[in-house]
DNA sequence: ACCTGAACACCGTTCAAGT
DNA sequence: ACCTGAACACCGTTCAAGT
């Protein structure tokens, strides 16, 4: 007999997405993605060998998402921008997965690839030993953690926001906090800010 | 009868952490924490509703043991670095359950008292309106992310970094990547050069 | 080579019953 | 007022059996 295989451990991979984009993250049980698929709920073990394994893979999916496209600009600065913005713009559209990177242990392929870029863009800088290590550790935690938060759960996200600021009975919070679009353009803001910052810092570091 | 109430919710919070911190998240199950309680799973629901908002009592929990410790320093910079000191050592102490910060949509009440906390250091630096939220935000990211992930699931965290190091080929983090602690100290201060680099965006855009 | 389906050892949660 | 314990509707995973 010996069937042609007739699925990949991707064709799970984005009927999983389909489950979780949708249903969120505790709809994906290993029986409805079987039923998905049109398959008993135990062949899913062949391709992955537990349901864990199956996350990771979908997560190094998010960070390919980032890594497979070209950072654009013509400086460092902008780069490092693109970069940064392209992590946040990969989960923002799979919100109810972002949560998991907190979580998981897995190394990511895909990581490797945005890690080394960054890292060639702070040499371009012109940071060298310890202040390259201690630079990029700053950006990889702002960037990976910033954007875990922000885009993690939403829409929700921004208006359980909204709702603290309000209650923080402050006159600029309160003005932010009329919209929950507002919020997300502040946030928004606030994360190109801090990593336009840190180049900064990291200019400053290579005159040393 | 009537028997005076025998157990409390924070009681059941404090068994939930013996349990997590010991054995991991995926160990606290409600007939776990009930059998440590001496007590049927199904009598934790007197005082909780489900799990999800025991989940959330132990988070604000964690963030009360920073929220209860007065920030040191005689300058907004130097309070600043100690809060955020505070809330990262906070989560380092429960590194099993930094992780669901992530996932948590909870509002959290020790959460408000920190922000307010940082809102008027930021005040003092001379910060109001777009600029006192914008600088805001990025603080509350950088802390809450960076934190939660060099903080979730240590020490295995610094070693899994450790070995990513290693693959990355790059001479500056083979030397960093001789022992997992010496991807923590340089992730720690990672964490106090970024936090500090953006009170100096802060003292700049005060000037404007 | 790949899939099925029964089975196992769990989960969180509800609800009637106890004291 | 608080706790018990049976029960329900699920989980992830294993393994012998099918084709």
């Amino acid at each position: 007999m010996s069937e042609p295989r007739t699925h990949t451990p991707s064709d799970f991979v984005q009927a999983a997405f389909d489950i979780v984009d949708a249903q969120g993250l505790t709809s994906l049980t290993m029986r409805a993605l079987g039923d998905r698929m049109g398959v008993d709920a135990t062949a899913i073990y062949r391709h992955f060998p537990n349901k864990e394994s199956l996350l990771d893979a979908m997560l190094d999916f998010i960070l390919g998402e980032a890594a497979n496209l070209e950072p654009t600009g013509a400086t460092p600065r902008d780069r490092i921008l693109s970069v940064a913005a392209n992590v946040r713009a990969a989960m923002r559209r799979h919100p109810n997965l972002a949560g998991a990177f907190a979580q998981a242990t897995g190394d990511f392929a895909n990581g490797l690839t945005i890690s080394r870029r960054m890292i060639a863009e702070l040499r371009a800088l012109g940071l060298t030993g310890e202040h390259l290590v201690r630079m990029y550790q700053s950006f990889e935690g702002y960037i990976l953690g910033s954007s875990v938060f922000d885009t993690g759960g939403y829409p929700e996200t921004f208006t359980i926001r909204q709702a603290r600021y309000r209650y923080l009975n402050e006159p600029e919070f309160d003005e932010v906090a009329r919209t929950a679009g507002d919020v997300e353009r502040v946030t928004g803001e606030a994360y190109v800010l801090a990593i336009s910052t840190l180049v900064d810092t990291c200019e400053e570091l290579a005159k040393l």
